[in-house]
DNA sequence: CTACCGATATTGCGATACGATATTGTATTC
DNA sequence: GAATACAATATCGTATCGCAATATCGGTAG
């Protein structure tokens, strides 16, 4: 599926959107993005999750629920900044591809 | 830059909508996509063309313009098929992280 | 202290990204 | 008609990503 490679960046920024408005962990954003249509896996899932917090994106805090360790991620100032920069991207290519201006 | 990954398919998508309003060529689609903001260096836009071409998404045809050699790229209908895919998954990402919902 | 379980982490390999460099093919000049 | 110039495409090498499969962690219950 060449597919794939158009919408992993949505994928991407749907994480970002979500953490931006709550709390989320892993398993959760899994289950969300699946309920959207998407899915990824979590040899996918961690990896960019540890990339976003890396790049100052994400922020962790663990915490145990259920007697299980859950990581929960929050998008920073500089996570929220970059989802307002993608949201315009998303609107320019609404503008070009979609509304045929 | 962490973001490109976010945009990567965005380009990916102008590129199988212009291809699929007319024939295009790399150098170009590579001017075309600088126009609205994007950057995308040919040790990735040509493999990238290939591999459209591959997955059945663009077909292409050399063609002499002005002594020089261009090859010319249209979206089959499979390409097409799959940009409409990618534009109701537009609408989805519209309707979920910025309008709101 | 062992078994269990949700959740996260890692591994191995194929595929992609991309700057730098090379190649192609035609026209022009001499 | 050989050499040169040039736009355009193609490839190379290295780093990074994607992902299914597998391993590990940390806490609770028995």
């Amino acid at each position: 599926m060449l597919d794939r490679e158009f919408f992993l960046g949505f994928i991407k920024i749907h994480i970002l959107y979500h953490a931006s408005k709550e709390s989320i962990f892993g398993t959760e954003i899994a289950q969300e993005l699946a309920r959207h249509g998407y899915s990824i896996s979590p040899g996918t899932l961690y990896p960019t999750l540890h990339r976003l917090e890396k790049a100052g994106y994400l922020k962790s805090s663990s915490q145990v629920v259920e007697g299980k360790v859950r990581k929960y991620y929050l998008a920073t100032s500089a996570g929220k900044r970059v989802l307002e920069q993608s949201k315009k991207k998303i609107r320019e290519l609404v503008t070009e591809v979609i509304e045929e201006r």
